[in-house]
DNA sequence: TTTTCCCGCCAAAAA
DNA sequence: TTTTTGGCGGGAAAA
């Protein structure tokens, strides 16, 4: 691979040591909906979003499979998808819930506990349903949805389709949307998901699946991570597309909970997500191809800095996708932290200069100040507390 | 310690 | 065959 220029590497930009946070898929799907949330993108290249948010394939097929699920994606072709965006969500989740009602009816009462790995000497013997598993008073409801879910799960046949990232989202969504239970934790949905004989390294694995799912359904705000009243257990609650108000469109998502901070899963903005892979790292000898992620790294460290002054102006992160122009723009940050906000930005403007030629940043800069630009135009009108001139601030960037 | 979940190996599916 | 998809679980960061 192209040695990265080293002086980069130590000085100036790469110090800062490996954060999770930083390569979290959640961010990942914000820094992905940002980018081809716009009028004028329909469709999605996989490689091209690879490349651009800088990471490997791998994590792109990720968040598209659960994307899809909800219908923000559609799959036109072999690497290539279309974009629904937000708009798609509603139809999706009526879709589902459609699906997920019909499913309970259809089995009522009794699952099968049709399939689990018959594939090789998986003998795991059989026990009942949920086994000795106790559902919590919130979780039962939604036993009976996940009930059909399990069985659901027909002939043998396509078992991986089954096992697929895809349908679990399918499956944990329509958990929410069929219980009335109002929090979930991916320990009771691995175990109704599951349905039945559950080991516990399935176990596990299936957690660390919703896990994943999980972070990319909040970050889009269709769900959000709460306790669960008794228990202060971790678990999710559903938004849905309201995800939290204001009607605009109709179709509102992605809203974060501004306030209620805690900072514990935070999708910022860091596009891409390249730089320093977790501690295995430069063992100087070996190295493994690792493909993707690191054709044009050259100016990625450099962005990095860019990147740290535009997200934490102040310590704070901005948060979830960025409402494009011309969709329903979130609240979040409206509401009070306005003047905040804009105090950040417009020094950020000031001593900001994007003197970066990375595209993906420049592109996802001009997109930012878009997005703030509409956002701001509307509090203007809406409000008289915002001076006129701000907009200075922002022709001057662009 | 436990919980969260990134990473990338490697096999199945599709060209 | 090669390439695209994506299951899966090790193991490290975070809590």
């Amino acid at each position: 691979m192209a040695s990265l220029p080293s002086p980069f590497l130590e000085s100036g930009c790469r110090h800062h040591t490996y954060s999770r946070k930083q390569k979290s898929l959640g961010l990942l799907c914000s820094n992905f909906v940002s980018l081809y949330d716009r009028d004028d993108v329909e469709s999605v290249g996989l490689d091209d979003a690879a490349r651009r948010l800088g990471v490997e394939r791998r994590r792109i097929y990720d968040i598209v499979n659960v994307l899809e699920s909800v219908g923000v994606l559609a799959r036109k072709a072999k690497n290539r998808y279309s974009w629904i965006g937000f708009s798609g969500i509603p139809k999706a989740l009526d879709e589902l819930k459609e699906e997920a009602l019909k499913e309970i009816s259809g089995t009522d009462g009794q699952c099968v506990k049709v399939l689990e790995d018959e594939d090789e000497g998986k003998l795991s013997d059989q026990n009942g349903n949920f086994g000795d598993y106790k559902p919590s008073p919130a979780a039962i409801g939604a036993a009976s949805s996940l009930c059909t879910v399990a069985c659901k799960a027909r002939s043998v046949t396509d078992n991986r389709r089954e096992k697929s990232l895809g349908l679990l989202t399918q499956n944990f969504v329509k958990l929410f949307l069929t219980t009335d239970a109002d929090t979930v934790s991916l320990d009771e949905a691995a175990r109704l998901l599951l349905g039945d004989g559950h080991d516990s390294s399935q176990m596990r694995t299936k957690v660390r699946r919703l896990y994943d799912i999980a972070n990319v359904l909040s970050s889009m705000n269709l769900i959000e991570k709460t306790q669960q009243l008794e228990t202060r257990k971790p678990a999710f609650r559903w938004l849905g597309t309201k995800g939290k108000p204001k009607a605009d469109t109709g179709v509102t998502v992605a809203i974060p909970p501004a306030t209620k901070q805690w900072n514990k899963r935070a999708f910022g903005n860091d596009i891409t997500n390249v730089d320093h892979k977790r501690s295995k790292l430069n063992n100087p000898v070996d190295k493994k191809p690792s493909k993707a992620c690191l054709r044009s790294d050259d100016l990625k460290e450099c962005n990095l800095t860019a990147q740290k002054q535009l997200q934490s102006s102040k310590g704070s992160y901005v948060f979830g996708p960025f409402r494009p122009a011309g969709v329903t723009k979130r609240n979040g940050d409206v509401e009070e932290k306005g003047g905040n906000k804009v105090q950040d930005w417009e020094s950020l403007a000031s001593s900001f200069r994007p003197q970066y030629h990375n595209q993906a940043l420049s592109e996802l800069f001009v997109h930012y100040v878009e997005a703030w630009k509409s956002w701001y135009v509307e509090v203007a009108q809406g409000s008289s507390n915002f001076q006129q001139p701000r907009k200075s601030v922002i022709n001057q960037l662009l």
